[in-house]
Parts: C-alpha cells; structure tokens; sequence
DNA sequence: GTGGTCTAGACCACC
DNA sequence: GTGGTCTAGACCACC
C-alpha cells in the first residue's frame, strides 16, 4: 500500500493554474493587467518572491507580458484562450480518466457514468460547488 | 479574478482518503492491518497524533477495525470495497465535470472527449501517473 | 473476587455525556450556545484540546453543530431532545436492572422496589442530589 | 447549564463498594480473608496506603474485622450480607429513580419501562455487560 | 475571538 | 508493542 501525502503543490504553481483557469473560463481576457506582485502577493497573503515567480513562469510560457514600468498583461494572442482552455481540458479528463480507470472503471462505465452525471447536472451547480468539502482556500482575491 | 491558494487539505483528511483510494482499488483488502499509528508517523514523517486522528475517524466511518493491543485493520465488511469504490468515483465523476463545465464545454463535449480519451486510452498509462500529476510528496510508504 | 478501580471515563466522554444529559433536561436547548472550548477548557480545568475533541464528537454525532468562527451550537434538530432522552433513560435503566439482577433481586422484586421508591419520591429531592451522589468534582460550570 | 467533569471517586471508596458489591452478590462471604494490603495494592496496582485506608474505612463500618498478625475478614456477622445488599439496593434505586425522573419521566413511565426492561432480561446478561462501553478498569484482581 | 490543525511528548491500558 | 487519553502550546482561517 501507498499512502501519499502532499504538503500541498507549490503556490506559485497553484498561482499559475488559476490564473490559466481563470483565463479558460474567460473571466481573465487577453490584454486584461494583473495586479502588481506586491498587490498580489499582500491580498493572497503570500510572499511577493513567490508572484514573481509564478509571473516569471507564466511570462516563459507565454501566458502574460511584463512591460517594465507598466504591469503584467494577460497575452495578446489570439489562440491563447482556446489554447489553454484546451490545456486544462486536456489535464482534467487525464487525471480523471486514469484515476476511475485505476477504481476498476471499464471504458464503457467511465462514459455511462459521466453521461448520467452530465444530465443531472443543470443550473445548480454554483450550489453544488459549495457542498463539495474538498478545497480549503487561504487567500481570495477578487479583481475584476 | 479569483486567485485561491489552497494551504492543502489536512493531513489526516489526505490520510483518509488516500486509504480510501487504496480500499477502491483493490490494494488493501477487508482484513488487511494498517502500519501501527507510530510507524506510520514515522515513515510519512508526521506526528503519531495526527495519523491517530486519520485511524480514530477512519474507525468512527466504519472503515478501519481497532483492536486495542493488536493494531488497525480494514473492516472486514463484504460491502466495504464496492462502496469506497462508489464513493470515490461519484467525488471524481463530480469535481471533473464541475471543472468541466466552468471551463465552458458542453455536456455532449464532455461526453464527447471522455469518450475519446477512453479510448485511446490503453494500458500503458499506469507509469505516466507520476509523473503527470505534479504533486510534491513529503513522504511516501511502501507495505506489502 | 473481583476488585475493580476504574481511572474514570475519558474526560471528552464524561463531557459528551453531561451535555446529552443537559439536552434531555431541557437544560440546554437546540439553537444554545455552548462556551467556546477554550472558555471551557478554563472553566473546566481541561485542556482545551479535550474540550475540542468532546465538541468535535458531539459534532459527528450529530448533537451540536460548529459555525466557524462564531461557535458551537446545539443542533437545531427538533427531535434531538427526544432522541436523546431515550438514549439516556435506555442507558439508565440498563444499567440499573444489571446491577439489581447482579446483587440477586428477581425481575419481580425490581419492579416492586422501584414502584415503592417512586411513590415515595416526591419533588422536594432535587435538592438532594447533589448532596449524595459522592462525586467528586473538578470543575463546575454554570451557564446561562 | 451545569457540566461536570469528575476526575474519578477516591479509589478506597471505589475499593469500599466493590467489596460491598462482592458480599451482596455472595461472591465474599463471611469469614472469607481478604488479601493483605500489599498483596491487594499489588494486583490493583494501587498505592498501598490507599488499600489500607480502604480496609481501615471498612473495620470502621464495621464491614471487615482485621485481625493483627493474620489478616483482614469479612465480618462474621448474620445479617452482614442481607444489610449490604440492602444498602447498595437503596443506593442503586435511589439514583435510578432521580435520573428518570430528571430525565422528566413520570413515576409511572419509570415502572412501565423498569417492567419492560427487566422482562426482556433473561439469561443473555452477561453478554450484554460487556457491550456496555462505560467503564474503564484500571486494575482487575481475581481471588477465589 | 472562534474553531481547526498539528506537533511534541507524557502516561496509561492491554498484549 | 499496540492503541487511548491528555496536556501544552504553536500557528492558521474566518469573523
């Protein structure tokens, strides 16, 4: 038997994926500024070193543009919103394909059972969000 | 925009479901002895109370057996299997699609791509786990 | 022969059990508010830990319910008071009947010596009880 | 409301009322030797001082006689075991009949139940103590 | 200020 | 050696 326990992902890489999410979601669009790591960094409650570092990160991988003096932008690409949302598309059903396959889930389950839930699944999923006891947050922040 | 940094679930709760997981899978059996809560601490490098507390909850949900002078057994209940295995894949099957939806696909898309991605999905995938998840581990313990 | 010294019940239990009986009194009532547990750890003379512990039982069992941040509460479940009496009187009267059956009283001598001592019991005891039942205490608390 | 946490009765006056308990079972009979204190405080693993208080409290009460140089007895006294059983029959009613009535139950409910109860209570009794989770023992010593 | 988690470590009961 | 209880105290999240 494995037990695993994680300490939790680095949060500079918990910064990056919400931002990708964000930006998948279309509440982040291209050219939209971020705030300030100094801002950031004070709001989630995190040390600045850490935002820079996720922005640095997010600037290799073309995800925003730092413009010396100015900010940090979300890209001006016209494939970035498609792109990522793919990316994390592609992620999601990953994860969640290998796990219910490891559960001893059949092909044919896996896609009768998201089928099932797909349609039970309307309007109240805002609710539904909240009831799931999964996700412990330290800091929110709300720009926009 | 909203930023979440999540500080990690509690250790005992990441315990727990980690149990769960291997319950799901076939990897602990009915009968089967957990690490002595001392052991265990020391192999996850973690306080002894804190996996006390993961076994005393995991005792109080009816999935683990204490035998006080002997040690930690999973229940031997002929049930327990297929409801972990329930309980885990409706968690799973819940969060994707929420993930899903948030990231605006449709519920024929998602039924569409989990279909797709089923089925190109072969055997091999177990060792690609680790190395996907980016999950930074403190410890890891191998029984059995 | 058998002598037997008990260490006490755990003190979280002994908690648990005087705030069941409390409810089934009706001297605590659903929607009250229990002192917060480190108010109670001091007033107690307990650590604040054990206190925590008996509320977070309490809480799995159903009995009160934890608002973060505002405190613990006890639940709003129209039929706890009920439920609870039951639970206490079935634990009563168990252990009751053992212990006359164990000092060698028949079934019929039971009922009659109770039927005795309830006519005499008129209401003028409650004053008595504290007088007589030989516990010795710790800590007393008196809210609201 | 009141909670009350007690940190367990004296041990000699716990020690008093098992012997009590003993004679009026007939499991200690008039005549019979007790151990000597250090033996007893041994088994118990009790301090001995507290074993001797205990045998000291019971000449008084005239329940033992000790004998110097041979021991400590059981009183040799006819209505030794008939006043015993007597007294912790009283005692045992006694806090029964306040509980319920405590618990708001009429003197006739507490009748109807105890003539429930008692009824249902045939030979099974021995099991159904060991289920009973409320006593913890320290120590256990098995003399005759 | 409220509850929640976690560590460190003592001491006990049952084997 | 196994689990169980308890203390002392730190640090965090949510108000």
């Amino acid at each position: 038997m494995r037990i695993r326990v994680d300490v939790s992902r680095p949060i500079y890489q918990q910064m990056i994926d919400e931002v990708k999410r964000a930006i998948a979601r279309g509440e982040l669009k291209p050219g939209d500024k971020l705030p300030s790591h100094r801002d950031m960094a004070q709001e989630i409650r995190v040390n600045p070193n850490t935002v820079q570092r996720a922005y640095r990160e997010m600037e290799q991988g073309g995800l925003v543009q730092t413009l010396r003096g100015l900010g940090t932008f979300i890209s001006d690409d016209p494939t970035l919103v498609e792109r990522t949302r793919d990316e994390m598309a592609r992620r999601s059903i990953l994860a969640f394909v290998q796990e219910m396959r490891a559960l001893g889930f059949s092909p044919a389950d896996i896609v009768a059972l998201v089928e099932k839930s797909v349609n039970e699944f309307s309007d109240g999923q805002k609710d539904l969000r909240d009831s799931i006891q999964g996700i412990q947050q330290t800091g929110v922040i709300n720009s926009e």
